[in-house]
DNA sequence: GCCGTTTTCGGCCCGACTGTTTTCAGTCG
């Protein structure tokens, strides 16, 4: 799939417009394709082969043109002709907070800029502050934010933001007349990974609170303390990261929560729908004139555009404000719906659990099950058990089981698929399992989708866990066609995992978009190896929820018995 | 650049902050 290709190419020819001094629409227009690019499940090449590109909204004559071009020649005219006389290396300079195209524009003019070395050296001369508009504040500016940039991770994964998150709500709790506090954000629609952390809260004295955040004994620096703003750099794990605050009246916190909330594309979205009907929306209501229609709740402000309420984690402007003009929003996955977790080591592979302790965690979780899926004997790293110890293990759950009520612990085995493609244990064993989950360990980049496949077609077989291997922090994952699994997986009527792991999150959301168009069902496994691990079914129910994911594709969402089907045993 | 059940031209989201050019442009979310 070309799509990602084509979406950084027109990102690109936006920031390079912008450079140019091109502002406004054309650059929206390509920033706007490059998005609806990017979340597409559909291969861009397909739809163009069948001249369907025009039919995308946001694609009109002149971009499909130019997609076109690129998609049959390798090269776009359009793209070729912005960069001439912008080196490559100035576009990294508009991640810089502070910095915009005319600024950057005017120093690669003036003063020959090319690049962060050249900024660097630019700001130490003092030639950067000389510059017209500049001045010793923009220049400070900019420089703590290339200094802020090297030490602040990028984009930390749900999981650790909302740790942060949690901490900070946590303390803003207790703070003098504080009455309401929220995540706002990317952090509240589960994005998986997090720029900056933004809160949202209301209270008494706005100043005061705003001051008691600052002075949050881990934040490391303040950036801002004012009347109804502030902002925070506080350590997370070895690095540091910001988080915002920002106080707002009680009478206007629905649509401040709904504006900070986002995204952007949706804000656009609504306030377009809004201006089509004489209103007027923005963080202190929706409005017709200067008249207030609808501020105190989110809900207030969706109904008096005509929408019911949407979930934050659909906020993106991928189709769910028009499904919910339809009336036709679908009914998201929640927590209350998932009745196990299919994904859970325990001491007897890698785990630091115990059976019994196990039992204890899934069941605060309000489950009435949990599958346990040691690693198998080839992953040696992880102390993968063998034909006997798995045995073993199966008597041993099955002996728990008759002492338990009202819950089931699943025999399972998160079963290594080898370098040919086979499975880690023979099929007799596989076949005394609940639910087995298969799984790549080693060979990264030897046939693993054929290998997948393969596995996929073993009668005992459930899913595939992590099936693209990649993690957040890094790695790249597994060389895997998945869309030829996915296909794979619904031809044998096979499921696929979302491992809620904080680090894999894999399938991503879009895969999981793509698994549901193809009727594939979604499991979810948290993968958990210590006590906390269970809890990761957040970020996974995030993450699905991101994907309009509804009970009905999650296997999880199943009670055990219509789960294992005729696979079912009594003990 | 895109888009259109009033429009194929003239619209295209809204507001705040910051610093400097002292009345507003640039940038951000």
């Amino acid at each position: 799939m070309k799509n990602r290709e084509v979406a950084d190419l027109f990102d690109r020819i936006a920031d390079a417009l912008e450079i140019k001094g091109e502002t406004g629409f054309k650059v929206v227009a390509y920033r706007k394709a490059a998005r609806i690019l990017q979340d597409m499940t559909e291969d861009v090449e397909t739809v163009a082969r069948d001249g369907r590109l025009e039919t995308i909204p946001g694609i009109g004559e002149g971009l499909a043109k130019k997609i076109g071009e690129y998609l049959e020649t390798g090269t776009m005219t359009k793209y070729r002709e912005v960069m001439t006389g912008v080196p490559e290396s100035l576009l990294g300079l508009l991640e810089i907070q502070g910095l915009g195209g005319k600024t950057v524009h005017l120093m690669n003019k003036e003063l020959g800029v090319k690049d962060l070395a050249g900024l660097k050296r630019a700001i130490a001369d003092g030639s950067l502050a000389e510059l017209y508009g500049m001045g010793e504040k923009k220049v400070e500016n900019i420089r703590k934010s290339i200094g802020t940039r090297e030490r602040v991770a990028e984009r930390i994964s749900i999981c650790e933001a909302a740790l942060v998150a949690d901490e900070v709500i946590a303390y803003l709790e207790k703070a003098p007349g504080i009455s309401r506090v929220s995540a706002a954000g990317s952090l509240r629609r589960m994005k998986e990974t997090v720029g900056d952390i933004d809160i949202l809260a209301c209270g008494k004295n706005g100043k005061e609170i705003i001051r008691y955040f600052a002075h949050n004994p881990n934040a490391v620096r303040i950036l801002a303390e004012g009347d109804t703003r502030g902002s925070i750099v506080v350590r997370a794990g070895e690095m540091e990261r910001q988080v915002d605050l920002r106080i707002v009246d009680e009478s206007e916190y629905g649509a401040a929560l709904l504006y900070f909330t986002g995204s952007k594309a949706h804000n656009i979205k609504l306030r377009g729908l809004a201006k089509d009907r004489g209103l007027k929306i923005s963080e202190y209501g929706v409005f017709r004139g200067t008249k207030r229609l609808a501020s105190r709740e989110e809900e207030d402000c969706y109904r008096v555009l005509r929408i019911p309420w949407i979930a934050p984690e659909m906020r993106e402007d991928r189709g769910e404000v028009e499904f919910g003009l339809a009336g036709r929003l679908p009914r998201l996955v929640e927590t209350g719906n998932i009745k196990g977790d299919l994904h859970v080591h325990t001491r007897a592979s890698d785990g630091n659990l115990s059976l019994t302790e196990i039992v204890d965690l899934a069941r605060k979780m309000g489950y009435s099950y949990v599958a346990i899926c040691d690693h198998s004997q080839a992953a040696k790293y992880a102390h993968g058990l063998a034909a006997d110890r798995l045995a073993a293990e199966i008597d041993e759950i099955a002996a728990l089981n008759r002492t338990l009520k009202g819950f089931r612990v699943l025999k399972g085995s998160e079963v290594d698929i080898l370098a040919d493609g086979s499975l880690d244990f023979p099929d007799e064993l596989l076949g005394r399992l609940d639910f087995v989950v298969a799984a790549v360990h080693s060979g990264f980049k030897k046939n693993v989708t054929e290998r997948m496949l393969k596995a996929l077609e073993n009668p005992h077989v459930r899913t595939i866990a992590h099936p693209t291997g990649r993690l957040i922090s890094g790695r790249e994952g597994y060389d895997v066609d998945i869309d030829r699994v996915i296909d794979g997986a619904a031809r044998c009527g096979k499921a696929l995992e979302l491992n809620s792991y904080y680090d894999r999150l894999d399938l991503d959301e879009l895969n999981l978009k793509k698994a549901k168009e193809k009727g594939v069902k979604i499991t979810i496994g948290t993968d958990t190896h210590f006590a906390d691990g269970l809890a990761m079914m957040r970020y996974g129910l995030g993450i699905a929820r991101r994907a309009w994911l509804e009970p009905g594709d999650i296997l999880n969402c199943l009670g055990a018995d219509a789960l294992l089907g005729k696979r079912s045993s009594l003990s």
